[in-house]
DNA sequence: CATGAAAGCAAGTACCTACTTGCATGCAAG
DNA sequence: CTTGCATGCAAGTAGGTACTTGCTTTCATG
């Protein structure tokens, strides 16, 4: 039961929180929110401040499992659904990271829970990459420096996140359907990072990919 | 004397919005920096919504003139340098943007006024991409679609957008300096569109680009 | 010098905010 | 049954918030 009360005001205190922003979070609207006594919520975490930094602990620490392969078959395809994951946890978590940016300013200390789920993705396709690299996926008659590789990586990575963050109030920068810009940006990125011609379709929205299965040099 | 008061608690409201958010800033707060009596401000304005709104309107018409030439000769260098000084413009305004993104959800009126600049700056990257496809310098052999296109130019803008917004707060995704990596966003900018392979110089940071000046087919 | 607009100042209003206190209630374990 | 813990409820505290009012001061203009 003690639990449940926790949980159910830490929910609460996510929804008016991500609605609200840290100043509009007042201690009554969560307590009203969570169908709670507002003086219950300050027995059960001490005080607002303790409250919500708990409940962005628990957001930030709940990430997704989006894994990419260990060993590339087919990169067009994989970075797509990858791609895809992130953009739609990013799009349902919107109002919660623009809340939590605003409040880098006058709390610093939430910086590392809110970037903690960026890195670990980060990780991941860095990690992919080299493995892309390592088995022959890459061109490598005049092999691309490292900082080339992490600039395509950043900058994929950005492309999803600005149009994950910025679509709803930008539609005419982002006129194509959520699907086709990420497969376009996944074919950018591939072609930076000089993947083999072959793996990369040129337009071909839905097509078949050939898919490339030992090319292990 | 009356102006000058008017201006000075605009640019104080900046500051104080900017470091704490819509409900953080407070008239006091605001009064205060400005160096004037509280009540002024409300004989002057009327109301802190009434202030703070003039104050966001007033900073989003004020955009800075950063053009890209009519006629493009040298790309990478033309589209480096536009893209660093809309970074550099957005490092300097980049508190006050996650402040107002965050205010998009309870106050959307506030929309239309910030992407205003974004919209302009897009406008401006298509109309020169569209600039290089007639002047020739984007290869012709089988001509991209519009959409993948439209889709690099989002791409492109986008990490721009990313690296100016997250650089300060993650420093082990922006491993390289900004100069750098803006011109490796600009090169698979333009691989992306197809550019022509003599335009995108592969990986040589400062190196003299040859200048490309009548290909007009 | 006189007039009027704009500013400062002190005080007050009505409401919100986080947080506390004291007490009654329900409920599960000994 | 009773002990103890979690909760609800009503009230209160101390301070903040936007905004108003009445009055005085400043100061450039006629």
């Amino acid at each position: 039961m003690i639990d449940d009360h926790r949980h159910r005001i830490l929910q609460a205190a996510a929804r008016v929180y991500t609605q609200h922003g840290w100043r509009g979070a007042t201690t009554k609207r969560i307590a009203e929110e969570a169908g709670v006594n507002e003086v219950t919520l300050f027995r059960q975490f001490g005080s607002k401040e303790a409250l919500l930094e708990q409940m962005i602990r628990e957001l930030a620490a709940a990430k997704a499992d989006m894994r990419l392969p260990e060993a590339p078959h087919d990169p067009e395809h994989e970075l797509v659904a990858w791609a895809s994951a992130h953009h739609q946890d990013m799009c349902g978590k919107r109002p919660l990271i623009r809340q939590l940016m605003s409040d880098f300013e006058e709390r610093p200390e939430l910086v590392p829970c809110a970037v903690e789920g960026p890195h670990t993705a980060m990780y991941q396709l860095r990690r992919y990459t080299e493995q892309l690299r390592t088995a022959g996926f890459l061109a490598h008659h005049d092999e691309l420096p490292a900082a080339e590789i992490e600039a395509a990586i950043s900058m994929f990575m950005g492309a999803v996140f600005a149009d994950g963050m910025n679509r709803d109030v930008m539609p005419v920068m982002f006129t194509q359907p959520v699907d086709d810009t990420l497969r376009a940006y996944v074919r950018i990125f591939l072609r930076g990072v000089q993947a083999l011609p072959e793996l990369v379709s040129p337009d071909a929205p839905t097509s078949a990919t050939p898919t490339l299965t030992s090319t292990s040099e």
